[in-house]
DNA sequence: GCCAACGTTGGC
DNA sequence: GCCAACGTTGGC
């Protein structure tokens, strides 16, 4: 079993939205960016851990733990004109995207903010692949080290 | 294949 | 809103 990080903006998805989803789970779509479609198709698997993390807001960091529920398949968002997400060269018999389903397994006691993880940075995270120069991945790898030092944190 | 232009990301 | 870092696009 393996452990991730998903990225996404509070306002677009969140807690919140995977709460009131039946069995607290949702798609994981909109994702178009290659390497991490990649993950998303070849390496993320139903029964993994996640982490969701807040950018883009007042306080970014980790808020949640989640469980992948589905493994990689097509996104079907890329195929519909009126989405945001469309993509008009990702055809259903020729998928571009993918996504995953995840459910939320429980919110965080608190936020592990992203200015408390680079406290970390020379130490335990020192190889955590969130803190490290202009990432910018959306759904990225977490070590299992990591993620249980995390959870210490908490 | 190169590279400039452009768009996006995301912390601050 | 700013801006640096990075990815994508398209002309050549």
């Amino acid at each position: 079993m393996n452990y991730w990080l998903l990225k996404t903006e509070p306002e677009t998805f969140g807690i919140a939205d995977l709460e009131r989803a039946p069995k607290r789970t949702a798609s994981w779509d909109g994702v178009r960016n290659y390497q991490a479609r990649n993950f998303l198709r070849d390496d993320v698997k139903a029964g993994d851990g996640a982490l969701l993390y807040y950018s883009s807001c007042a306080e970014p960091g980790v808020v949640a733990l989640l469980r992948v529920t589905r493994a990689g398949y097509p996104d079907p968002t890329a195929f519909d004109r009126k989405n945001k997400h469309f993509d008009p060269k990702s055809k259903p018999d020729a998928p571009r995207w993918y996504m995953i389903d995840v459910q939320l397994e429980r919110k965080l006691g608190r936020t592990i903010t992203l200015a408390e993880l680079r406290t970390h940075a020379d130490g335990a995270l020192k190889n955590m692949r969130l803190l490290m120069p202009g990432n910018r991945l959306s759904v990225m790898p977490v070590s299992a080290a990591e993620w249980r030092y995390l959870l210490k944190l908490e």
